[in-house]
DNA sequence: CTTGAAAGTTACGCAACGTCATTTTGTACA
DNA sequence: TGTACAAAATGACGTTGCGTAACTTTCAAG
């Protein structure tokens, strides 16, 4: 027979919720001195243990007193725990993509003003069903697949980190420079080489891409992240410098 | 300006939600009439969708008080509510691991008394420090990925679930039926055939496994799910008889 | 001016304890 | 046997984000 100091140290359960589990009928101990001081057996023990168990699977208390008891169907009890523990990192997996299209929206922005946190509401409120309609009307199939590759600001890969911290060095440029500034260049000329590589072979969707990307109203409707137009003209001169200097240099007879 | 119902058609915030915004200082309606009847400006309704958005970011209320201030450092915000997240999606991974334990669990042993539980519960509370020593010592480099590959039980993949499901048909076969009987032997086979495939090249590592599986004490070091004594024998019995048999019908001059 | 709908104000309930504050009990030692 | 001190007990409030009564007051239409 263990008194509650004990039982709290074996087993890290706070004495507290001793008593608390008991209030709620859940774990009685199996003695009281003549004062009222609670003992606990080694029966209790092993329950408590269950209770600890169950409660790491997430069940909660009501839920734990039913399962104790011999003789339950545990089978639907963890059918059921199942799909709620799934449903339950669904939500947590949203969440954080939601953080990370801020984060993202934060380093090509610099700074993170009003509007554009109603433009990523925005975004995120867009239905699905509409994206959805917008984009097979425009795209063949194998373009639907490209799609899914491209650049994203709710994800955390490689390839959506680079062309997020590129453009938030483009714009950080932009302060300061201009469009055929050899830093500017370098950085479009690392873009070039990154969709040269990422799409090879699909020169003609990557046109259509950003053809979409120029016009604001068109990205919307795709789910892109809104660029200020002003951005986008920018970048877009750069581009067109770009390709003038590289097409005498790589073409020189014409 | 919106009277409180219409806010909350408009929105889906419900109009006791409203109000307690207004109670914990988060969003006040933008004035009231003489009555006290509260009047919402489109100024109140962006910010009362910030709160939304920011909500499905999993912040608290108390959280986004500050982030609705101008000027907050929403990176620091941000970078605590991921990491929260995450660590909350952990915890839930956790959870689905041992809820699918529990659930494999069940299928093999047919029903699950309180020593199953119990014994569920040592395979969980185990430490890590343990088994990972276990296995250096026992164990070499090439035999440890071998190891990340078994069946286990707390998974779902295809392999794992079916040498679930073949454990469970042999328990439930070995309640009437003999180790030499057909429908055992053609358990078996199927166990080999899988063996054979998984483990290709590797029938040493197989051996070896076996060896520890038939030893309770040496499973679980290893952290494997405990079968019964008298279970592991009768399929060590139907593995001899069918290795018998194939044998002399695979190699008949000898 | 009446009336019915909608708004308002308390205030309790939930989940699982943590954290005081105050009172008793148990036990070791003089 | 008295005392003192640790540990136990009880009671009650706080936390989070509202839902849900119960009861009263305001508003707008007729």
């Amino acid at each position: 027979m263990l008194v509650i100091h004990e039982v709290s140290k074996q087993t890290g359960i706070s004495v507290r919720t001793l008593r608390y589990y008991e209030e709620i009928g859940l774990l009685f101990p199996t003695a009281k001195t003549e004062g009222g001081h609670r003992l606990y057996g080694e029966e209790e023990l092993k329950t408590l243990q269950q209770i600890v168990f169950l409660k790491t699977l997430g069940f909660r208390l009501k839920e734990i007193q039913p399962l104790l008891n011999e003789s339950w169907d545990w089978a639907e009890s963890l059918d059921h725990q199942l799909a709620f523990v799934q449903a339950e990192q669904n939500k947590l997996k949203q969440m954080e993509s939601a953080i990370l299209g801020l984060q993202h929206a934060l380093t090509i922005e610099g700074s993170l003003n009003e509007s554009l946190i109603q433009k990523i509401i925005k975004l995120s409120t867009q239905e699905n069903g509409k994206k959805q309609a917008f984009r097979q009307q425009i795209f063949s199939e194998t373009d639907l697949k490209l799609i899914q590759k491209l650049p994203n600001i709710n994800r955390n890969d490689p390839h959506s980190l680079e062309w997020i911290s590129l453009l938030g060095q483009l714009r950080e440029l932009k302060e300061s420079y201009d469009a055929e500034s050899a830093s500017v260049q370098r950085i479009i000329k690392r873009m070039m080489e990154k969709a040269a590589e990422e799409y090879k072979g699909n020169e003609s969707f990557l046109e259509k891409m950003w053809d979409i990307r120029k016009s604001s109203s068109q990205s919307e409707q795709l789910g892109l992240y809104p660029l200020a137009e002003d951005f986008l003209h920018f970048i877009d001169q750069a581009f067109t410098i770009y390709e003038a200097k590289n097409i005498s240099k790589g073409d020189p007879q014409q």
